[in-house]
DNA sequence: ATGTGATTCGAAAGCGATTTCGGCATCGTG
DNA sequence: CACGATGCCGAAATCGCTTTCGAATCACAT
């Protein structure tokens, strides 16, 4: 069925070796055989098969990328779609394939490791996983080339998002308008997590501000449920907090609607910030402040390490990208309500 | 470095053959042996390598995934990213691993067929593409088990949701609470938007409402700017509609927000539709009525149909399935003001 | 003993490519 | 003219696995 280099060498009379060395640019090949071979080559429609190529010479060009699956919200999370997206397209620019790695695929128990190798990818990225369970652990220990995302190993490149200083501008925003009663509703634990939490405790103390234990709530992360019960949780406290800082912007929207119920006007009454920037922050009313992670550049800086590690393994160290985040004002976060003032 | 048969073979003194039929259960194998090898392969960790796999049996248990790439937003559309999600989920419980397809991999000007070839898939899923492009309907209609979603080729499989009704079901709704200046801002051409339209027909047409053609409006999908300007022109109209119903849940975000600039509130003012179901319109204010697609049974059934292809070439024929959609009534959409009843 | 059938295993070819190494012209040079 | 150098190409091994077909063994009936 499918055209083989075998067609190539009988349809220009040459063996199959000088066919592969033409398209493999080997020097002794003379110039007019080489363009023999190509030309047949595209008039017969033949592309070498990478499946065959793979097996020789133990390079796929297809690269994995791992996305946590323990909670459902894996491609539909918009963030890191995002940042998949983008991944993918600078991937496909240096031609190479992309496949999800798992570790329930059919039936048999494969860890993501093994998965890897059962596949032959030429590396991971590790997008979104738990990163202290031990099968994560055991793949970026490997030999495998990994890139990680907003997570950090000693020797492996990484691509993070600035975390600390995009909670710092956020919780400064918050302070110039007045706000001292902050409260940041955190996601789950994870580095991305602790360093948003350092940054939160930095801004209130470059403003002053002391830091109000009841202020600190845990929830999930792309949660609005969680996020609005966060919210009436806060609010009920004697002395409720003026601004509340939400783990992304879905909670955000949780919290914009549970401040509804509540009869709260939004900034008016509380004000309520987001992170991610995605589309949506543009779109509701009032429009949520947040901040934008640049989702585009971390996913393509992420391939273009992750490549540059497979193709010079010798020279390319272990890189990190530091990915600034943006603070991105809206309406939700608006001046403290006077009669709070203290 | 990897781990292959050879080890196993060497490790329980069988040849290479044996410990391959022992694990593809061959009937010529003892169950003594057969247990053996499977003892020693998970001792040394053993997994068959499915790319050499791939090239002797010429199955991959690869699938491609083929989106749109014209426009920016593939995986980041939250209607398709769900699909994928879907579709991902059910193909690695039968064992399949999957692939995007595209058609500028690297520096080859690779057609998607080509690139199927190219990687071996043993079947495609065609998400969102330009059906109408030459080198999808080169794909096909070539000898590769192809399912296609939302977009109905004669003797092919396909998924699709269904629009039809639940442009009636919307329509209806709209109706029911007064409505009859009912505009709808639809998206580009598509077999999906050929659908909507003719239900937004039907559904006018049961319910003895004319149409109005400039109520019939071309828009872009999953474009709130562009929902808006749509808006701002409707309402600018000499007898603007109460109803606007718009190509999808992120345009009627835009839809909202056009409406809060004109001055008018929502649903007292004007009502607004929304289509796909998507989470935001559970969080907006107000709610937004849409009609629910279920994106996830769509990806799950499209998997299955492809499979089933695969696995089953002369049983299996070309199956449609037509996956209901459901109004989700929210509050964007209210009765109709009482100084526009005619 | 011999033949028969069932059971269990191994040798070897082959999937489509890459890559080493050697062969054969051709050519320049002493 | 001989000889080594150079340029160009092909034979064959190999990657890790599947699968056909024949061989070996054993039991049992003849």
């Amino acid at each position: 069925m499918a055209v083989t280099i075998k067609d190539v060498s009988a349809r220009c009379g040459l063996s199959i070796s000088t066919v592969s060395k033409a398209f493999n640019n080997y020097a002794d090949i003379s110039a007019e055989t080489r363009e023999l071979v190509h030309r047949t080559a595209r008039e017969i429609g033949y592309y070498p098969n990478a499946i065959a190529r793979t097996l020789k010479t133990n390079r796929s060009y297809n690269l994995g990328v791992l996305f946590q699956e323990e909670r459902g919200t894996g491609l539909t999370h918009s963030f890191f779609a995002s940042v998949l997206d983008a991944f993918k397209s600078e991937c496909e620019k240096h031609g190479y394939d992309i496949t999800f790695i798992n570790h329930n695929i059919g039936w048999t128990g494969m860890t993501y490791l093994e998965h890897c190798r059962y596949r032959n990818v030429d590396g991971v990225c590790v997008v979104c996983a738990n990163f202290y369970a031990a099968e994560v652990v055991e793949l970026v220990a490997s030999d495998i080339p990994v890139v990680t995302i907003d997570h950090a190993f000693s020797n492996r490149s990484c691509v993070l998002s600035e975390n600390i200083e995009g909670m710092k501008a956020l919780v400064a925003h918050a302070a110039a308008l007045g706000h001292r009663r902050i409260a940041y509703v955190h996601g789950e634990h994870a580095s991305v997590t602790e360093n948003r939490i350092t940054g939160f405790y930095r801004g209130l103390s470059e403003h002053g501000i002391e830091h109000v234990p009841e202020y600190l709530l845990e929830s999930v992360y792309d949660s609005p449920e969680a996020g609005a019960e966060a919210v009436r949780k806060l609010m009920a406290l004697p002395t409720p907090p003026t601004c509340i800082l939400m783990p992304d912007d879905h909670s955000a929207l949780g919290a914009l609607s549970a401040a509804k119920e509540l009869g709260l006007r939004v900034p008016e009454d509380v004000s309520i910030g987001g992170y991610d920037g995605s589309r949506i922050t543009q779109m509701t009313q009032p429009r949520i402040t947040t901040v934008v992670q640049d989702a585009q550049r971390m996913g393509r800086q992420a391939a273009i390490y992750l490549i540059d590690r497979i193709e010079n393994p010798r020279t390319a160290g272990s890189e990190m990208g530091l990915i600034p985040a943006m603070l991105q004002p809206g309406e939700s976060i608006g001046p403290v309500p006077s009669q709070h003032q203290d």
